[in-house]
DNA sequence: TGATATCTACGAAGCGTCTCGTTGACAGTA
DNA sequence: TACTGTCAACGAGACGCTTCGTAGATATCA
């Protein structure tokens, strides 16, 4: 049953304060959110109604502020973002897509090296 | 003057066609899509008046059936395209995008190699 | 010339996203 | 009880995306 849907930007911004923050009231997320950029607080709270509708987020009702959670981890969320984008943009090519990302931002060697283990990894499977 | 927006999902679609086949007019364009899912010859030629409009194509209007070019090439909007999800869903982090990537799908032995050789040059440049 | 095909242009409609104002429920306090 | 603050619910409005129907211009051909 749970094809969930792609998150629009605004509800991936409530997404990251839910995982940094663990679960949260509308008042938590929504000033996390209003230190970035000012809004109101029903907009923050109508955008969880919407996510709570589509399954991306959990509510528990059993307080007077409701505590939102986020349904899936960052980890899935994330490579959901990214298979998604390797469809639309890549034809399928996950080694083009890493070729764009390490070309485009400059990463850490610390990461470097973590992804030279990680194709270590891989090919030792195809090995 | 040149902040090009994010494409649609939709305009991407008409964008992967123009990079592959060059300048198209709207009718080959329709044809490409229509062959993955069918859809009516006005629907593509509003998407492309739109995406005119916007700047993410060209237009060539000295020919009856006008022609059609995608204003930036595939790698540039490909960067574009990963370095907005890094931001919105990876805090800037290219490391883990990239991990994220090679964990959701496999990529050949060739393109690993072509992986390990960019890690390898970027290695160097920073000494 | 007149009929037909091929194009572009235009506008509207349905839908989703995002924002915001207002209302009403409920708790705490004087 | 009355006042105040906090919260969720609801609905409306603006905007963008996508689809499509229709109209009008232009070429082709009998």
């Amino acid at each position: 049953m749970d094809k969930l849907p792609r998150p629009t930007d605004a509800e991936l911004a409530i997404l990251r304060v839910l995982w940094r923050r663990g679960p949260s009231t509308v008042k938590q997320v929504h000033e996390e959110l209003s230190r970035r950029s000012p809004s109101v607080y029903t907009t923050t709270l109508k955008l969880l109604q919407i996510m709570t509708e589509k399954g991306l987020v959990t509510r528990d009702e059993s307080l007077r502020a409701h505590l939102y959670t986020a349904r899936l981890p960052e980890e899935e969320t994330q490579m959901q973002l990214v298979g998604d984008l390797l469809d639309r943009a890549f034809e399928g090519s996950a080694g083009r897509l890493v070729m764009r990302a390490l070309s485009s931002r400059p990463a850490s060697a610390a990461e470097l090296e973590e992804i030279r283990k990680l194709l270590d990894r891989l090919e030792g499977e195809k090995g």
